[in-house]
DNA sequence: ATGTCTTATTGTAGATTATACACCATCGCA
DNA sequence: TGCGATGGTGTATAATCTACAATAAGACAT
């Protein structure tokens, strides 16, 4: 065999490698929340536990956004959303961390010099059962304002994915509804508002711009058992919502 | 050797390459302009010339934005602009036009199988000398109305990079100034406005914003040998635009 | 010199949208 | 029954957007 080991292993990480990492983000009616896995294993300082986003190498023949959803599903067991691609990150030393080195070698089977990797981001109502394919692979539900320091350059991905929500949302706020469970309350919303654009909003001026909102509509259910007045519910009418916007 | 070539072969084709693109637009003052390059090479149908954007794989340990920066350079000699990563393009088909992969083996010496591709994109003032590095790579300025077919998929990735600068301007205006000389009329700023957008504006409620903005400053120049009434030429205050918005 | 052609330059009125701001209602619970 | 907490609502002012047309300046042809 001639050294063809030698080989494929200097072929692997001459070559960069290119993954999909997944930032998919959720709220409560409180908080914003992003979806994590957590990541075992041992390094040089001993056993460690910590999370990474979502994310994987792709397929040989495997388009970008088909490698994402592929991943997101593999990993947490979600399906059917909408995944937008926002940036690629390629910096050499984002896998350099002897830790992180460690883990991939462990779970690709392969010397891997570097990846680049496309991150997606998404919107998603929070709470869908989520799947756990393996002990090592577990998904979570982490505050956005607590998730410490992620594997790789992961910190630095998520928060590039809020840059590009708080963008996106500009041209398309149909995004935010992704966000908010079936049935939700204007404080949910204007909550909602809060923590993406980072600032207080006017109660009463929010209050003018939502109830002129067509999409929005009421419903007769109230919120039950809270310690003080019950809110109405409203939904989101994506048929009103297309025919006036599409 | 023992097939250590057929190895490699199967190796470069198995990991994903990666490359850089670049869409520079340019402006006359009266038409969007965009950088290409002129690719001549032969294929089964014979002779063609076609064009394609500045772009290149990138080195084994470089970070994408260098890349973007060297590529650029070393393709039209183009250096000191702002480039930005807009989206990657990876579809396993983007590289199976024949003529396409015949050009990619012989200016990449390489047999290989798909290129996951960084955009980026600038907004550079049109005019700056091109240097032309090779008769294979020579750089044009092209009306952008008027590419008609280019190589790869990179007719899809002019188009996103289009929709990124109009998204992209509606933040920060500042990308605009870029586009346009050190003097300028008020009548070329409202033209790039509207390529850029693609709607025609009103005339005198251009003229209100404009002559509003603090960080125009009127010059004592007019234009010469115009065969009607001389416009009165504009800069762009890079001093005020940024104490008031940075 | 005169007229014609082409583009430059400028304002106003009305509609829409954004902002600032405070009090009563309702419910659970002690 | 009263307290604590959140829900729900209107008005006045400022700022911004929209629609719209007549005169000015220079080049050129006659």
């Amino acid at each position: 065999m001639c050294h063809a080991n030698t080989l494929i292993m200097l072929e692997s990480s001459l070559y960069p490698h290119v993954s999909v990492d997944c930032v998919v983000f959720g709220f409560t009616g409180e908080r914003l929340h992003i979806l994590l896995i957590s990541r075992n294993g041992t390094s040089e300082d001993g056993c460690y536990s910590d999370m990474k986003l979502p994310g994987s190498v792709i397929y040989e023949n495997e388009d970008l956004d088909d490698a994402a959803y592929r991943v997101l599903h593999e990993l947490t067991g979600i399906k059917n959303i909408y995944l937008q691609q926002f940036h690629s990150f390629g910096s050499p030393s984002r896998t350099q961390n002897p830790r992180d080195k460690v883990w991939l070698e462990n779970s690709i089977h392969m010397k891997i010099g570097r990846i680049v990797t496309v991150g997606y981001v998404a919107l998603i109502k929070i709470g869908q059962k989520l799947q756990a394919f393996s002990d090592r692979y577990e998904a979570h539900w982490c505050d956005i304002d607590d998730i410490g320091t992620l594997a790789f350059d992961h910190n630095i991905v998520v928060e590039k994915a809020l840059a590009y929500v708080r963008l996106k949302l500009i041209e398309d706020p149909i995004g935010l509804y992704e966000l908010l469970p079936k049935r939700f309350t204007e404080a949910e919303l204007r909550n909602l508002h809060e923590v993406i654009y980072g600032e207080k909003v006017d109660i009463r001026n929010f209050h003018k711009k939502f109830s002129s909102l067509p999409y929005i509509v009421s419903l007769e259910e109230k919120q039950q058992n809270v310690a003080h007045r019950a809110a109405r519910y409203y939904r989101f009418d994506k048929i009103i919502y297309n025919q006036i916007y599409r």
